[in-house]
DNA sequence: TAGATTGTTAATCGATTAACAATC
DNA sequence: TAGATTGTTAATCGATTAACAATC
């Protein structure tokens, strides 16, 4: 028998879980149920019982589940658990915005180092954070071990960021810039192209 | 024979395509072929011809797409061959990034009125707009009879404000506040909530 | 106990891939 | 013509759903 590993497409739902799930237990709800966080998330109660199950039993029958032990669990699961520190490149409106972002808290990262290639940016502040020059982002980046990093420089640069980053062993890539990232296998990339998104919606428009 | 609708997983790779075709022809190319936008975007390239052929028959034996004529055809399907007005909805660090972004022209988008509840903001100017009272905003949205919107207001109101878009007369909702959001059929919502794009990566990573 | 809900199996459904005739 | 590449068909693969025994 082949082991197989989880699919991307169950991996990709978990967080959105874990996202509901943190709101029920904001809302002091204590126990949920899977046809409960599906009305939630707009997926079938089915498909959130198979989803989990490929990780463990989480739930009682009769009872559902109980909302912080299986939070607990999508973290360990998610790996979010722990904080990871996060390396942001681009200090433009976009970067400004993400550095001053209070929504990482509690959900696994941290911003740890910014970084910017011009000039006047360089050695200001944003948000508490000094602006590092993008020339010494490769040696700073590897020697802190970050591996997480979020991209918010103009396209045209992207790819060439994107390189030095990997270089540096960041291994996951959230990419604010619109254009497609080439990276080596064992790198993830995110993509979160606003334009991407509406012209998503557009097509079912009248 | 019963009439099968394009299915959502297509759709949602068209702005994809579209985007890396947008780029090759930034770079001066004529022509392209399925493997080399395959390549471009990760996805196989009898794949990019079956979406494709969804819509028509936009490519040549031997010697593959026209950039041009297929960029065109996409956003004639996408809807974005022309440009939607789009309210953005809260003047915080994101709304005000977004504001400011010059990625939308060309793709079929224009931010056309902002909208903030705080009496601080109200009647400043943010990117050329000035800032409007969110009680107006059914109103003024539904009078200047605007579709899309794009929501930047804190998760604790994002469903009151969505509700209030829907009655408006929104149809399409991008939404960067780190919440599920109810909508009634008929409209669309896209997420773009960085934390769960970060979660999707941090399970691959030792 | 009766009711609720899980985890899992089997069936269904849908998406992706491989292959190739058509043809530029 | 020879080579390249499309659009499409059939085969494969994978994901979702329905159903239900198990059990809280």
């Amino acid at each position: 028998m082949t082991y197989r590993e989880t699919p991307d497409i169950i991996v990709s739902r978990l967080p959105v879980y874990l996202r509901a799930l943190s709101h029920m237990q904001a809302q002091g709800k204590q126990t949920t149920s899977s046809q409960e966080l599906g009305d939630q998330v707009g997926i079938s109660a089915a498909q959130i019982r198979k989803d989990l199950s490929q990780f463990g039993e989480f739930g009682k029958q009769g009872t559902g589940y109980n909302i912080a032990f299986l939070i607990g669990k999508l973290r360990e699961i998610l790996k979010v658990d722990r904080v990871w520190d996060v390396a942001v490149v681009g200090m433009g409106d976009m970067g400004h915005a993400i550095v001053r972002y209070q929504g990482f808290a509690d959900r696994g990262f941290r911003v740890s180092m910014v970084f910017d290639s011009e000039r006047s940016k360089i050695g200001a502040k944003v948000g508490g954070f000094v602006v590092q020059d993008t020339r010494e982002m490769v040696s700073a980046v590897r020697k802190a071990g970050i591996m997480v990093a979020m991209l918010c420089v103009p396209a045209a640069v992207a790819q060439e960021v994107a390189n030095q980053l990997v270089e540096a062993g960041v291994r996951a890539i959230l990419n604010y810039a619109p254009i497609n990232l080439s990276v080596p296998k064992g790198v993830r990339v995110q993509y979160l192209d606003p334009s991407v998104g509406l012209q998503r919606m557009t097509y079912y428009l009248k």
